[in-house]
DNA sequence: TTTTGAGTTGTTCGA
DNA sequence: GTCGAACAACTCAAA
């Protein structure tokens, strides 16, 4: 008896996932591998929070094949070598599976295509990762979009995405079971010190744990997302989704059908409900960005940038911003916030990596790379079209005139320090007035809020002033006029 | 082909 | 404290 063989990579859930469903309609039995590959050239791996995260989202998806008498079988390797081994051992019929974005995505699904011709059998690829695939968004003569306005306005004049599939109820297993590697065998957890605590309390991996992330923002923070989103001590007040998008353990055009009909059923949170969904055709935009710049992480976007003056590698400042002890209260929030949960509120990503990028002025890679290891929902498409909007190479990136005041940033979107608080401790008994500059503080207020400043929070490690000065200058230098 | 309007997220300065 | 203007120039997307 042959089988359907289903390949799990960016798509971990049972729901809606367009190339399960048609294996387990094919009528074959199915065989669902997931292949931990670090081999496929070009291919980045996995940073430690994503790696955590992955762990879980697999024991959870090995979970729901199991409650319908199924199993997923888990292997180490090159994607294209495995599958070779197991077409060698196994009756397969077909192999299913859902398209990447990512710049070895082409070759590597030539790879299987190629496989699969050769021995014969159905190679069927499908989407289900995005709302709008890339070939369905293009401007009038047929370019990709690179300017965001424009294209959200032809998202919403498309054809709209496919209803969700339901996930299937009955999976039929094959006659024998492939071997399989055990979860724990793919090391995806940290080998020494467990520094996944903050990790654990603020995440639930996995499809259930996705599916209740939504039903929650939809029933509570949906109504106030236009007011409340950029208020980073607001709990509830953003989708926390991206995680759970990045792994695909949620599709989006289920975020999508489920916002369309809260907005159908309560009109009055029309406006807040398409602002959410303009975030996540955001989402789209990046990885149709990459996709037709398959070099978006490393090279920037606007050439002009390749002559930017960076300056010259500091290791100990890098450090200062990587630990969030650069002096500003806000940044350094969201970089504490960052290391210990995973995560950082999309505003304070944007402040911390203004101050990274332009008052550091040390290059966007850096960031990218520190965020790609540190962020449960690190994904090449949205970290590296975020990181050079940062910088102001990107697309339809920042003017490069704009630089973010973290004091004043600090200032109008956590008003009252909660957050700072929340993940700066050492400075949570300073009076509102001074919770974003503690460096102007009369010593009597730092001594009653037990703040000494360059011994228990660092001093502000540049002066703003200057600062901004020189990215304003090193700007100048690539303008194409000059 | 040419023209026109517009472009995620801001800050500073001076009146 | 509040407000408007300046900060630049470029190029995209569509008419």
């Amino acid at each position: 008896m042959s089988v359907a063989l289903v390949l799990f990579q960016d798509n971990l859930r049972l729901a809606d996932n367009p190339a399960l469903t048609a294996a387990v309609e094919s009528g074959h039995a199915v065989l669902p591998l997931f292949v931990l590959d670090n081999e496929t050239p070009g291919r980045w791996r996995l940073g430690g929070a994503s790696r955590w995260w992955l762990h879980h989202s697999l024991a959870q998806l090995a979970n729901g094949f199991e409650e319908r008498g199924s199993r997923l079988i888990l292997r180490q390797g090159a994607t294209t070598a495995v599958l070779q081994q197991i077409l060698d051992d196994v009756d397969v019929a077909g192999v299913y599976f859902a398209r990447g974005y990512a710049p070895w995505s082409p070759a590597l699904e030539d790879g299987l295509k190629k496989l699969c011709d050769t021995a014969g059998i159905d190679c069927r690829r499908y989407g289900g990762h995005l709302v709008f695939e890339p070939e369905a968004i293009k401007t009038q003569s047929g370019n990709p979009y690179t300017v965001f306005t424009p294209f959200w306005r032809a998202c919403q004049a498309a054809d709209p995405p496919a209803q969700p599939l339901p996930a299937p109820k009955k999976i039929e297993s094959p006659a024998a079971w492939p071997k399989s590697d055990r979860l724990e065998d793919l090391d995806l957890l940290p080998q020494g010190v467990d520094w996944t605590a903050g990790l654990v309390d603020a995440w639930s991996p996995g499809e259930g744990g996705a599916t209740q992330r939504l039903n929650t923002f939809l029933k509570s923070g949906m109504g106030h997302y236009k007011d409340r989103r950029d208020l980073p001590a607001v709990d509830g007040a953003t989708s926390r989704l991206s995680p759970h998008l990045r792994f695909g353990e949620i599709s989006p055009r289920t975020i999508w059908w489920r916002t369309r009909d809260r907005i159908a059923k309560q009109p009055e949170t029309a406006a807040n409900g398409m602002h959410f969904l303009r975030e996540l055709a955001w989402r789209d935009f990046s990885y149709h960005l990459l996709f037709n710049n398959p070099d978006l992480p490393d090279v920037p976007l606007k050439d002009n940038f390749a002559a930017f003056p960076w300056a010259e590698p500091d290791h100990k400042m890098l450090r200062a911003w990587q630990q969030g002890k650069t002096g500003f209260p806000i940044v350094d929030a969201g970089m504490r916030e960052l290391w210990q949960t995973g995560y950082m509120h999309n505003r304070v990503r944007m402040i911390a990596a203004s101050f990274l990028v332009k008052d550091l002025l040390i290059h966007w890679r850096e960031g990218e790379a520190w965020f790609w290891d540190t962020l449960v929902d690190a994904d090449i498409a949205n970290n590296s079209a975020s990181w050079q909007w940062v910088a102001g190479c990107g697309a339809d990136a920042a003017p490069y005139f704009r630089i973010f005041n973290p004091v004043l940033q600090g200032e109008k979107f956590d008003p009252g320090g909660a957050y700072v608080r929340r993940y700066v401790p050492e400075l949570s008994k300073l009076p509102d007035k001074f919770i974003h500059k503690p460096w102007e503080a009369p010593e009597d207020v730092l001594q009653a809020a037990g703040v000494a400043l360059g011994d228990t929070y660092p001093m502000p490690m540049v002066d703003r002033k200057i600062s901004r000065q020189r990215a304003l200058d090193a700007y100048e230098t690539i303008k194409k006029s000059a």
